[in-house]
DNA sequence: TTTT
DNA sequence: TTTT
């Protein structure tokens, strides 16, 4: 198809700890159960209500999956970009069933902490989407370096935007 | 919790044309089938391969349901802005599933064509998001005015930006 | 256009206190600075760097006003959504200049906080972009309500989703 | 900073042919100038209105350069993934100025055409953010393999969605 | 400078 | 079931 987009974003809190699995050749597998909420007034009684929204999210990734395993924990905030996917599977029963799961995986995938408390030390870790935490580099290399100038002459760069 | 994001950007093709059904006290559901799809060249055949994925997309604004039902049908190319949601159901058997859908519904809700083509006069209507088209007014109204200064002194406002 | 989209997605910190002024009849603005970082390790000397990128937000929309006067300060995190935009000024020189900077306004503006902490009691309000703190709605109406079915027949809905 | 996102989604049309450039070591930089515009209908007058924003992308990955000196030209369509970045120079006159705009490099850019028409053949080449079009990989090569199984149990995959 |  |  002449261009397509299939991206979902979440920011929600982790229902319990990443689980992580093996495929048969080695590469790791994170499963993610985030949720996220919405309050709001009802109309007509005044009352605060909440309905809660579970997703499934399957990494791919392999630096992904070392963020998660390391860093994540029960209750952590997080940060993704991923995209939908439906399964079908045959249950215990027998029975076809579909899953809706948020895949992340290479390009246009991301794993965000957004706590600084976590378990075991996260925080001090690259956590910028575009680099360390890339999803398909190794977390220790750098795969985008900062730009210089954007397409004008006379650079004069400079950090402190005064605003 | 304190706050969470659900959001799902979809650009694809409808499958079909879109279902329309109203709810017992008069509100219109639109109901989208919506491609999206990936292509890329095997890394070992070198043949080229695609895979696509299907969204279920469901309307429950008015606004958005008038102009699924007036512009969009098979074969159209829409952007779509919903939240993921999951319910649950029995079906005919008895057996309990899930189903995952996009919904579009409320603010943050987005829908817009990207085809002047289309059937039937689409095109020369209002399309933006944030204005005729919002999800949450009548779909003539006026919700967003531009802006005409944005935070700054010395208003001097202009809009031909030289590049 | 037949079909634009023009959206600004930032989790950042805010650098200051929010700016809020009012217009002449009336209406507040606020102005947020949000700070994003990246972070990568250098290739070559194995240095870990970091580059900070200021981004100049402004807040049309009178409920999203509130929230910033009342719960955001320094530091906070948090998730925005808006719309990029480009003016023109004459500064104090008599110098034409440009300001770009990221709009909060109408529909599909969200701002949410990501961090319970804040002042002054940040936290226990609604806290769902398209609920209480949506873009164009006052802070205590509940545009969104929240969905009973998703088009399918037999609803039986469940909010426990076992996975 | 311990998580930030810095995000730019657009969908417009090219208001001139790319411009490419390169750096003094080869690397190509394209330079695109897009248009996003919204309509509205004036609350009092009843009058159709229209807002042109234009947005500066440049574009330092290699790969999405290919595709837009190869594809793109005035007037095509595309969606557009990228982040803000606001630089500094000093113009002609010795002027401080600021320039913003919107960067893809590295991971998570993205740029895909939304029309098949276009000029000179675009239409039958990879198209999928993830895939050939990624942006940090060469255009031919497979980043993303299409995955078989998300996480669950019973695999028994199988692509056609029953909707 | 685009597009409708 | 779309699209290329």
């Amino acid at each position: 198809m002449a261009g397509s987009v299939n991206k979902v974003i979440l920011v929600g809190n982790l229902g319990k700890d990443p689980e992580i699995r093996r495929t048969q050749d080695g590469r790791p597998i994170a499963n993610l159960s985030i949720a996220t909420s919405e309050t709001w007034r009802d109309k007509n009684t005044g009352e605060r209500k909440e309905k809660t929204e579970w997703h499934r999210v399957v990494i791919f990734s392999e630096g992904l999956c070392k963020i998660a395993e390391q860093y994540l924990k029960k209750g952590a905030k997080v940060y993704i970009e991923g995209a939908l996917q439906t399964r079908k599977y045959t249950d215990q029963s027998g029975v076809e069933k579909y899953s809706t799961e948020v895949v992340l995986q290479g390009f246009n995938s991301t794993l965000t902490m957004l706590d600084g408390r976590g378990g075991g030390g996260g925080g001090s870790f690259g956590d910028e989407p575009g680099s360390d935490f890339g999803s398909s580099g190794p977390v220790s290399s750098a795969p985008r370096r900062p730009v210089a100038a954007g397409g004008g002459r006379n650079g004069d760069m400079d950090d402190d935007i005064p605003f």
